[in-house]
DNA sequence: CTAAGATATGAAGGATCCTTCAGTTTTGGA
DNA sequence: TCCAAAACTGAAGGATCCTTCATATCTTAG
């Protein structure tokens, strides 16, 4: 919806000393931490450089503009989940219903919850600027990566595998999403955790076409 | 997160002439449109002003600031929705589970959906500043009118009942925001509409307690 | 040790943007 | 018709904020 995503986004040199990788790292943790105490509208560059005990300057030699950094971060959460989904993916081909739900699920949640903070940081982003390709870049890996995945459960049958991976990820996704947007105490948190791999297995078991075991 | 929502937050003066209603409807149009085409980010006193034929003076006689029309709109979309699925909870009340399944999820779609251009751009606010409070009260008061209604279900009986109210709503919430959010194309919507009622049913049929129909 | 390249600094230019308010126009009742 | 209240106008003050660049400091190969 957003301003259509700069082409000049990547960021401007690559380290070459050790010293500027610490550099880059201080200010990706500076940019969450100000994000997560002042939120995308209060985030001004002065504030991620001072955070980072860093000057205007430096960072512009990494990023050619604001949008480039808070791009980079979102990649490289995303990358993380996504991969962390792939690899739940890879370890649970050809086991049984219950068991792909039950490990997508709680794929899913550990990858968020293990940087719990990060994520809730990253969800004030997307509105700023367009996110749609990245997000739906992602999307797309995950629902390719589900699909053939429901195609091996041994113990039932998809009309439509395609459609169910993308339900599937939404469901996901989404769910999980709110509860952390909010105010998501501790508690909420542990309800979430509770429930959602009933959701996704009740959703996959209405999907499957002949549920052979009950 | 963001910054606490200050409590001046309320319109500066009610209308007492009929013209300045419609400004106000006007200005309310403009903020959405300008929302949808430019994103939060870009959304501008001016720009709005413009958009809804008004000089920016106009805008501040009724909103103290920029916050505060943000701050309406989302209030008046938040009602919308509350409003149509308490209506909902009402005429689902005592049917079985797979007719108030069905009927949650229809009319959170429909809900989301007569209005899909506001409830978009909505969605982009959120992270500005700190809607949190809003939110949590729409939920509130969502899960409070759908515990009972899961109570009363004659062919389902749940062990915690507000537990599955609160994971019910997090599920149609999100999955639905989720997909709006991305690209969003017609057939993604389509699919979604197709399957959300299956993820609901699938939900419910797995937290009750004893399935007395399957 | 030294020079060249890499990295860091931060004041200041330029661009918005939010908000105000003194003054104008419109409305509706007397 | 007339006027007081309501509504509207828009230029301009004041406050940020993004980004640049001339200069300074650090690192490392030779």
């Amino acid at each position: 919806m957003n301003r259509p995503a700069p082409d000049l986004l990547k960021p401007r040199k690559t380290p070459q000393q050790s010293r500027s990788a610490a550099t880059i790292e201080a200010i990706h943790t500076a940019t969450i931490q100000v994000l997560l105490a002042d939120g995308v509208g209060r985030l001004t560059t002065t504030r991620v450089a001072e955070r980072a005990g860093v000057s205007v300057g430096t960072m512009y030699q990494y990023y050619p503009h604001k949008q480039a950094l808070l791009f980079a971060i979102v990649e490289r959460q995303l990358d993380l989940i996504v991969t962390a989904m792939l690899g739940a993916v890879e370890r649970l081909e050809g086991h049984d219903l219950q068991t792909v739900s039950d490990g997508l699920a709680t794929a899913w949640l550990d990858a968020k919850m293990a940087d719990l903070v990060s994520s809730r940081a990253i969800y004030g982003i997307a509105a700023e600027f367009d996110l749609a390709e990245l997000m739906s870049r992602a999307k797309n890996l995950m629902v390719e990566a589900i699909s053939p995945l429901l195609r091996a459960v041994p113990d039932a049958r998809f009309a439509d595998p395609d459609l169910t991976a993308f339900m599937l990820a939404a469901l996901l996704g989404g769910t999980v999403r709110v509860v952390m947007e909010a105010g998501s105490s501790e508690d909420d948190l542990e309800r979430l955790r509770q429930e959602l791999p009933r959701a996704c297995l009740g959703y996959l078991k209405m999907a499957a076409l002949q549920p052979t075991s009950l």
